[in-house]
DNA sequence: CCTGGACATGAGAATCATTATCAGGTGGCC
DNA sequence: GGCCACCTGATAATGATTCTCATGTCCAGG
């Protein structure tokens, strides 16, 4: 008999390069991509193979402790986030990101869903604009 | 003086090629990958260049005549759209799509992003689920 | 502590969607 | 018909991400 969760987590180990690549994510406080990631890394002193970067990036993405967000050019961008689920706000100059819950939205998107056969449903909302920093 | 709208939208030119593509989408009602546009041309007897089918699918973007929308994989995926600002529930099974509008999100989006000193705001949404054909 | 083996790493190759190149082709206005 | 700006397509280039595989290293159990 199978008592395992339908998707096991696996182990994690810990490590120099990842517990680098976390520290970095908790300095920094914008989304910012592996290749970016990486770069930093090397530059102050830390090297990490960028496969183990993005390797680690999605573990932490799988465990939950990161939000992973597409940008326009392509690049999956990585943030550290709290657990909660919730959406963002930001900043096309400086990248500068506030958390935003959106209840109406996640009640509304079910409903709308609903009216039209839709079940299983998640959604995707982000916003973009200008800082008053800006 | 300058009289020409900020952004000029070139000229575009009829072409066998650019007729297919357009005929093909118009056909289909689901979203559609360039990849796929171009086997299905290819595969129905109406070659038309890889590169070409990128080209015809950008300019119908800026044309406002498609909506593109990433897929989590990485490929953007084009399908023919109303005109006005609407967002989707699209089918993770079959890939039907209904457009639908969001008033009160638009607002709600607006709205937030002020609170927070955020302008020239924009944002993206969509809802995916499984449609009741499955 | 010591060890085995599962897990992790990293350099480089492989993948894959997309974009750039560039030498010809061709709409469409005169 | 003729011009020429715009189009096309084969192919190369790009760039992010993933794969490979030989080697390193955690850590539970002894």
């Amino acid at each position: 008999m199978n008592t395992e969760p339908a998707v096991a987590i696996t182990a994690r180990r810990a490590s120099r390069q990842r517990t680098a690549v976390s520290a970095y994510l908790t300095r920094r406080t914008t989304f910012a991509s592996a290749q970016e990631i990486h770069a930093a890394l090397r530059e102050s002193g830390e090297p990490v193979g960028l496969a183990t970067v993005y390797r680690a990036l999605q573990a932490m993405v799988e465990d939950g402790e990161l939000d992973a967000l597409r940008t326009d050019d392509g690049e999956t961008v990585y943030r550290r986030c709290g657990t909660s689920h919730h959406h963002h706000l930001v900043c096309r100059e400086c990248g500068r990101t506030v958390e935003v819950e959106a209840p109406d939205v996640e009640r509304w998107a079910t409903a709308v869903a609903a009216q039209h056969g839709f079940g299983d449903v998640v959604h995707t909302l982000e916003i973009f604009g200008v800082c008053d920093r800006h």
